[in-house]
RNA sequence: GCCGAAGUGGCGGAAUUGGUAGACGCGCUGGACUCAAAAUCCAGUUUGGGAUAACCAAGUGCCGGUUCGAGCCCGGCCUUCGGUACCA
């Protein structure tokens, strides 16, 4: 009989749904487990194969945690501000909150249909006043700890649009995406949450968390931590001073030239008359490049001098100053000192604009006037260096940075290629920022008893050149909470990063109002044992939820160091080679597979088709494979139906008494409960559906001559591993065998039979210089003795050895002979 | 560009610690069942040579290295993917 999913999946959806299943008693901590997903994003595409792949398997993982005995809580939620909601409205004059609400209600429907075991009670949307009030309480403290300020920062600006763009909205070649027009950089005052506060904690931290190390050194990366010296340079007949990071104060008496950024502030003071068109003119044709175009190493080098000289402070050297655009404001001080003789970008640049080349590092065996072909970087020994001469360049760089200092031309610092975070964003959707204007008190903060500052519905989000909540003169004019003078809120809203980077702390409490979350509830709960989602997320949202995180510990609400003890990265599934977009047009549809298959089928698949860490190119060939493998168990389970109630099965079997059927199934069922614990335990979906497979294969061939007893006891174990990947079909399987109830609550806990996992015999491969020529099948852990005879006496053996002389043998126990000859 | 990954049969993939390459599944080929088809079941299936066998050789993106032995370790490339601070 054909296994009817649509009736079986409903009615335990059902079941679960009016018995309460999945909802988490908070209160008990004991074994308590939080398992939890990136929440979903409410875009137009609703449910894709990409959620279903990183919700689907990460819910098997939870609930054989809860077969396990855990307390598992498993929740969901809508990340519900952002752009492109924003941008539909634009398009189609659909609100944002309108369409949000209704993606949030399809999607809600979608994601009850895989079957997950989420507490619903306990869903959560971030676009609600409920929610985002606590973003705005959490931008107060931040503030008030001094860790939120403004300043200048560039944004995308399209003059047509009249608009600021999101990076993804400025195409390749530079131009914005609506109307084709080359997008400015402009500087607008903008709020800054100071994560670098916290970098060096951020760091440490990552020693401490069971994280994939690809996602921490991209973090370690991410933060960029380096050890160096900022030097200060005085400029010729000005009062000014240049100041330049550098990690190389070994090199200093090499420099040959300093560069601004373009942007730098000082540009504009110290450009002589004569320099200024052409300085300008550089000026404004940087504005158009992105800060990759722009530190590219394959780009041409380019810049202009701007007329001016520092002064070297080591050897009193006046250099030119130069404007280029691979100086960036936003890294160390946006200013450069030029080595070109011992830096890659300064060497080519030096090269390109016939700039004097310095050597002053020697490398080891070259001699000194030897001309340079391309910057040395390495360590080597000092020259033209004054007192420093003779010195090892690694020495030299302490002795130089001591130097400095004692004369007051440098200090030691740490810098951070980590930036503050940028929160403000120039549109609608999205948190308003508490903050008000006013002619008297400057920035005032909304006080915390006026919270939340809703979002108006009211506003025209249609681009106008200011932010759209400018729009609502209602929402703009404000009295200064301080003076009670007629002021202006902020008409920015924030990054959906903030909302989240603690939404998971919401959760166990989603509609708390004395605080962000229930501290209690938290400590009790957090970390969270087992967080789940894609590697796209490996520095930002990661790095941001961290830093949040000892943000609120330091407030006293949360009092461990960590929000995420371990992470898992699903892999990402593209389509053609590309990421899944309904821009693009490309998104497959789970609903097509679900409504022919069922929702188990589906998602076993999913899990099947290849290490969970890797995702891959969609492509639904296999399914079926595994819809025959759900098939073929339902029906030995229909044709083994109510065998619980007819026969009763032993804990344990003596594999003695056991016929030859049995005892190959015997071993089999639990050879495979114990490789199934391990691969679901580490993500390892693929091999854990292969191993089950593989019972089945080997159930179907010698059923017929195993006693119902022995049936009994396979089939009850078979159900429980069934049960996670395929919970609907588990839980049907465990109603044919005659259980009663569902399999999730007060589950059976089996452990694989040691006796039965014994080996009795190994097969030795014999290799003859490493080419395998025989097998041997021989005891366990049998001797090298007893090995090297047996391999002796294989023809194959004799043939490949005779008449050579043998030089080695090399004997690996249980695994390998090799016969080394000459 | 920079940072981080990945590359194995016709296809998805397995090989968990450097030790038998190709588990499991798809597809394909042949067979059984059927008037026939579908479904199902059974057998075969890395490539080349060989007679279909025995057997021989080659083989895990490319080039080189370490090792008795490399899909796995090291060096150098190529291709694809993720991120690159306003998509989330």
């Amino acid at each position: 009989m054909k296994y009817p999913f649509s009736e079986v999946e409903k009615k335990w959806r059902d079941f679960w749904e009016a018995e309460e299943i999945y909802k988490t008693d908070l209160s008990n901590d004991e074994k308590a487990l939080y398992s939890l997903v990136m929440f979903i994003y409410p875009s137009g595409a609703k449910t894709h194969i990409g959620h279903w792949y990183n919700y689907a398997p990460t819910d098997s993982w939870a609930r054989f945690k809860k077969m396990q005995g855990f307390n598992v809580f498993e929740p969901i939620g809508y990340d519900a501000f952002g752009l492109p909601a924003e941008n539909y409205a634009i398009k189609t004059g659909v609100h944002p909150k309108d369409s949000t609400m209704k993606n949030i209600a399809d999607i809600r429907e979608q994601l009850k249909g895989m079957g997950c075991m989420y507490d619903w009670s306990k869903e959560l949307t971030t676009c609600v006043p409920e929610y985002y009030k606590w973003n705005q309480w959490l931008f107060i403290q931040l503030y008030k700890k001094g860790l939120a300020y403004r300043k200048a920062a560039p944004v995308n600006w399209c003059p047509s649009c009249k608009t600021v763009l999101a990076n993804e909205q400025v195409q390749a070649d530079g131009t914005c995406e609506r109307c084709d027009t080359m997008v400015e950089r402009k500087n607008l005052t903008q709020w800054f949450f100071k994560i670098t506060e916290y970098a060096d904690e951020l760091l440490d931290g990552l020693k401490k968390i069971d994280w994939p190390e690809k996602t921490k050194t991209m973090q370690e990366n991410w933060i960029g931590k380096s050890f160096g010296t900022e030097v200060t340079f005085k400029v010729d007949g000005s009062d000014e001073e240049i100041k330049v990071f550098t990690t190389r104060p070994d090199t200093l008496f090499g420099v040959t030239y300093v560069v601004l950024a373009p942007e730098h502030e000082l540009v504009q003071k110290l450009v002589k008359p004569e320099f200024a068109d052409d300085a300008n003119k550089y000026i404004d044709s940087v504005k158009s490049l992105s800060e990759i175009e722009r530190t590219s190493t394959v780009k041409e080098k380019t810049g202009v001098p701007i007329g001016a000289y520092a002064i070297n402070p080591v050897n009193g050297e006046k250099v030119p100053v130069w404007i280029a655009d691979y100086a960036l404001v936003t890294y160390g001080t946006g200013c450069v000192m030029a080595v070109p003789a011992h830096d890659e970008r300064d060497f080519e640049f030096a090269t390109k604009f016939n700039l004097p080349i310095r050597k002053v590092i020697l490398k080891e065996g070259t001699n000194p006037d030897e001309e340079l072909k391309e910057a040395f970087t390495g360590i080597g020994t000092m020259i033209n260096s004054g007192q420093f001469d003779g010195l090892r360049s690694d020495e030299g760089k302490e002795k130089i940075s001591d130097w400095l200092e004692e004369k007051g031309f440098g200090t030691r610092r740490i810098n951070y290629r980590l930036r503050d975070w940028l929160i403000s964003r120039q549109r609608y959707w999205g948190t308003p920022i508490p903050v008000v204007y006013c002619d008297n008190c400057g920035e005032v903060l909304i006080p915390e008893k006026d919270l939340p500052v809703e979002l108006p519905y009211e506003v025209d989000f249609k681009p106008d050149g200011a932010s759209p909540l400018a729009s609502n003169e209602d929402f703009v004019n404000v009295a200064c909470p301080k003076c009670g003078a007629p002021a202006k809120r902020d008409v920015d809203t924030m990054d959906t990063f903030v909302d989240s980077s603690w939404y998971y702390l919401r959760y166990l409490s989603p509609h708390y109002s004395n605080g962000m979350f229930d501290s209690g509830l938290a400590n009790k709960w957090t970390p969270v044992h087992k967080y789940v989602g894609g590697a796209e997320h490996a520095t930002m949202h990661l790095l941001y939820a961290r830093f949040i995180y000892k943000f609120l510990r330091d407030l006293g609400l949360v009092e461990s160091d960590e929000p995420f003890q371990s992470l898992v990265h699903q892999g990402t599934i593209t389509n053609d080679g590309t990421k899944m977009s309904k821009s693009k047009g490309n998104v497959v549809n789970p609903g097509d597979f679900v409504e022919k298959y069922g929702a188990d089928v589906f998602r076993m698949y999913l899990m099947f088709m290849g290490p969970y860490e890797l995702g891959g190119d969609w492509n639904d060939k296999g399914i079926v494979g595994v819809d025959r493998f759900v098939q073929r168990s339902y029906n030995l389970f229909t044709n083994n139906k109510d065998l619980l109630k007819r026969v009763k099965d032993a804990d344990v079997y003596d594999l003695e008494k056991l016929n030859d059927e049995e005892k190959i199934v015997y071993k089999k069922v639990n050879r495979t409960i114990a490789k199934f614990e391990n691969e679901v335990d580490n993500f390892r979906f693929n091999t854990a559906v292969a191993a089950l497979m593989e019972l089945l294969n080997d159930l179907t061939k010698y059923f017929d001559k195993v006693s119902d007893e022995v049936k009994l006891y396979v089939l009850r174990r078979y159900a429980v591993m069934l049960a996670p990947l395929a919970p609907h079909l588990g839980e049907e399987c465990g109603a044919l065998l005659g259980a009663e109830g569902s399999v999730f609550v007060n589950p059976p806990k089996f452990k694989a039979d040691e006796k039965a996992l014994v080996q009795e015999n190994a097969i030795i491969a014999v290799q003859v210089n490493g080419k395998m020529r025989a097998k041997l099948e021989l005891p366990v852990d049998s001797g090298e003795a007893t090995v090297k005879d047996a391999a002796f006496a294989d023809s194959k053996v004799k043939q490949h050895t005779e008449g050579k002389t043998i030089v080695r043998e090399i004997y690996v126990k249980n695994r390998i002979y090799n016969i080394v000859v000459k």
